[in-house]
RNA sequence: GCACAGGUGGCCGAGCGGUUAAUGGCAGCAGACUGUAAAUCUGCCACUCAUUCGAGUUACGGAGGUUCGAAUCCUCCCCUGUGCA
């Protein structure tokens, strides 16, 4: 008992409207959630995010589990309450790292030996232990310990990348279902547990994705995640990627794209059927000055703003955009004062959650004509 | 007034006879960021000409001098800091 998807529509391109029952929240999709690596989507205090209408976030079990330690947030009452979200979260299992940390890990069948990018010292995960970490943790909904396969993988590099990951799946799986009893809020939430996703590989190989995403599903998991994209292939692959295994996921469980992308990206998946997507890219590129508009990119640090009366983005009607101008944000900017990034990060998720608002719209069941 | 220590490109600061248009840092200008080792990284940053390779000009307080060659050595002057009068 742990989730519950409920489709509202299908529209004739594959976009779907539905909603998916957390036991913290429910979520209406197609959704974009925030990266909030290490307990904080970076610079946005969590009041502000449901201010924003952010549903879910995602939190990092590699980063948490480094710092403060799992043990110490399910000591305090499991991540939701430590960092005062009581809305949904989706934690990553530590697999990105295995890709994004490649210099500091060795990876084995049995796990990855990670050495700390804060101290250096040694930590060994298992999927196992990554599901104990997740259980700690108490999000939602959980990702399987995989590996994010690098781009460009050969043939042969995919395949044993895509075994590694299947393999560890099944592990994470079969843990998962032993332990998930455990988390601490099922009580207060009616016996209700975690959910956990599955994660598709298999690099740029159609055949591989069709193998990866069939395994899965026999396996059964709560909802599908399509991972190892946005790690530096082109546009078109990426797409292609996306159409290739859509299909072959079930139609009544979640599907969730992995670390995208650019904001007509993130359209263009959502329209498509994709239901879950997140990205770190409108926190990280507002941090370093980066406004996404209706207009286009807009790089406010730019001396021609320096007396611009303007708001960033003038058909948005975000917070920011309501209230200051684009001088002041180039200012603000300029002098390095946290708020830039404060004020820039909600801006970038205003624009993102806007367009996922609209999409929905969009796809929302018609009142039917006659 | 005397004694030390100094005056280097927008700022700070290396260099102390030749591979020096002058190391670094900051500021400035621009670009990149896709399941966050990222409030980070990259490029440019004397002037003029050239699309590129490049060429020329002016530069290390000022003026002279020594030397094949000076930001670097010498002389005088100006200025700053500290100490003593």
């Amino acid at each position: 008992m742990s989730l519950a998807f409920n489709l509202l529509n299908t529209t004739a391109s594959g976009g779907r409207r539905a909603e998916i029952d957390l036991p913290h929240q429910t979520v209406e999709t197609p959704v974009f959630m925030p990266v909030g690596t290490a307990g904080t989507v970076k610079a946005v205090p969590q009041d502000v995010l449901e201010s924003l209408g952010a549903k879910i976030i995602l939190g990092n079990t590699y980063h948490l589990y480094l710092r403060p330690g799992h043990e110490v947030i399910r000591r305090m009452g499991g991540l939701h309450r430590f960092i005062s979200w009581p809305r949904a979260m989706l934690t990553d299992s530590g697999g990105f790292q295995v890709y994004s940390l490649t210099q500091l890990r060795k990876v084995t069948d049995e796990g990855v030996r990670f050495r700390s990018h804060l101290d250096g010292s040694s930590h060994f995960f298992t999927p196992e232990h990554s599901m104990d970490v997740q259980i700690a943790l108490g999000a939602d909904i959980c990702m399987a310990f995989d590996e994010c396969t690098e781009y460009p993988a050969d043939r042969p590099r995919a395949e044993e990348s895509l075994r590694l990951t299947m393999a560890w799946a099944r592990r994470s799986l079969d843990h998962f279902r032993a332990n998930q009893h455990q988390v601490s809020w099922r009580a207060e939430f009616n016996q209700k547990t975690q959910s956990l996703f599955g994660i598709v590989q298999g690099g740029i190989y159609h055949d591989l994705r069709r193998e990866s995403a069939e395994r899965l599903v026999e396996m059964n998991f709560d909802g599908y995640a399509i991972g190892g994209l946005s790690v530096g292939e082109p546009r078109e692959l990426t797409l292609e990627v996306i159409s290739e295994v859509l299909p072959l996921l079930p139609k009544d469980k979640p599907r969730y794209v992995m670390g995208v992308g650019y904001p007509d990206e993130i359209e263009q998946y959502a329209r498509m059927g994709v239901d879950m997507m997140d990205c770190v890219l409108p926190t990280r590129a507002a941090r370093h000055a980066l406004l996404f508009t209706s207009q286009g990119r807009l790089n406010i640090k730019n001396k021609q703003y320096a007396e611009d009366q303007g708001p960033p983005d003038p058909n948005c009607d975000c917070m920011v955009c309501r209230r200051y101008s684009r001088a002041y944000l180039r200012h603000l900017v300029q002098c390095g004062e946290p708020l830039a990034a404060t004020l820039n990060s909600i801006h970038n998720l205003a624009y993102y959650l806007g367009i996922m608002q609209r999409v929905r719209a969009d796809l929302a069941p018609q009142p039917v004509t006659r």
